[in-house]
DNA sequence: GCCTTCTCGTATAGGGCGATACAGCCCGGC
DNA sequence: GCCGGGCTGTATCGCCCTATACGAGAAGGC
């Protein structure tokens, strides 16, 4: 049905340089690692463009608990949904690498799209293809069955933390089943269980430790 | 008032107005009952601004089984985030009433925004709404329990299309239970039992057929 | 008005998850 | 080596959800 390509928060070359065509609109700021973008409930204007580190983008729920949505590396947009709607930040962003991005401020685009209506283009593009990511991680959370939750955690995870290996990606970051079980909403023990399920239909390995997933014939 | 079907979204007045200025840029169409707008997997350049009707938003999952994203009543915009970002539609839309809408096509809008730039802010407020929408919805469905699951459905239905009622908020719109079912993830028999275990709890009431949710000291 | 379809309530059986507990293992500190 | 703490693998038990089924009642078509 779908091919790989729907690439969560990667963007393609093109759109990448679409948006650094237009870095003058913004200016370059430095984050250290463990500072803040933004956080949540704030209202702000302004949007960023990773240009090197590691952003993790998180809600944080009514009983504290944390629901991380995504981790933006390297060209990548965070920020631009509450800066455009004007409404309080509904996720927090913190940087845990030290990071350089551009940060654009919205208040000032429409007279920018008068003269370069292909920026808006190129934003409009941005906010649909995170549209789609959400949507697509809507879809596997909407089941209560661990294991579409925690594939889909898995899968989010070789997309940005995976090397090549013989018999398919292996994850060089190492997580612990409670941290996967804080992260998919089961218990740890669920987790545990979960795996080896896996291990045993033949999807996942492990291998010294760090989790591989296999390549299949048919991918989702 | 009898039941009444509107839809699981709304965006304000200010960018409905926003967006019907530019209608002529669109063109308008009609669909039947039961007809699709577009389906998921197919690649296009369309979007919809409803006018009239119904449409239901969903994906089809791997296995077949439907997720329902939303109902779109009129005044909303559908079908942005593919038309948009180029790649295949990831949800598809079907209208679940005699529907009209004005059909835009992105394929020339980028000029359409040199004239209008306003016409790209209001488009990126809709797909930052959106966004958002799909955000917070994605942190209760984190939770397994069907009853987070369900109350979320549930404020975010009241938020928009309920009125002031002496023991609360009514909803004006009427949802089946096999709706919130698909909808949240969760089986129709659970949904009737957490409705009524709500009831029991005092949270909800039932009247009229429409739900209503009744006024709590500590909101959250 | 009649019949079909949809919706809601309810019952039953089966299964899997959460909570809890405990043992084995690895690893680091000393 | 020795010890302690964190992680993983299991086991048990209770609960709640899912699947399925059936009937009552409302809604809608003809």
């Amino acid at each position: 049905m779908t091919k790989k390509k729907l690439g969560t928060w990667r963007i393609d070359r093109q759109l990448v340089e679409q948006i650094s065509r237009h870095a003058a609109f913004g200016r370059r700021r430095k984050f250290k690692k463990n500072s803040v973008l933004y956080e949540q409930g704030e209202v702000s204007t302004r949007f960023y463009f990773v240009l090197k580190g590691l952003v993790q983008i998180s809600i944080f729920r009514a009983d504290g608990s944390e629901v991380v949505l995504e981790l933006m590396g390297p060209e990548t947009v965070c920020g631009e949904g509450s800066a455009f709607d004007g409404l309080p930040r509904f996720s927090s962003a913190a940087a845990i690498e030290d990071t350089e991005a551009i940060e654009f401020d919205t208040s000032k685009m429409t007279e920018i799209f008068r003269a370069h209506p292909e920026f808006a283009t190129s934003l409009l593009r941005v906010t649909s293809l995170k549209q789609r990511v959400v949507a697509i991680r809507l879809k596997h959370l909407a089941s209560r069955e661990p294991q579409d939750r925690i594939m889909e955690l898995l899968t989010r995870l070789e997309e940005m933390f995976a090397i090549d290996h013989p018999k398919g990606r292996l994850l060089v970051t190492h997580v612990t089943h409670e941290q996967i079980a804080t992260m998919t909403g089961t218990s740890r023990v669920t987790v545990t269980r979960t795996l080896q399920r896996l291990r045993e239909q033949n999807r996942i390995d492990i291998v010294d430790g760090h989790i591989l997933l296999k390549r299949r014939p048919n991918a989702n």
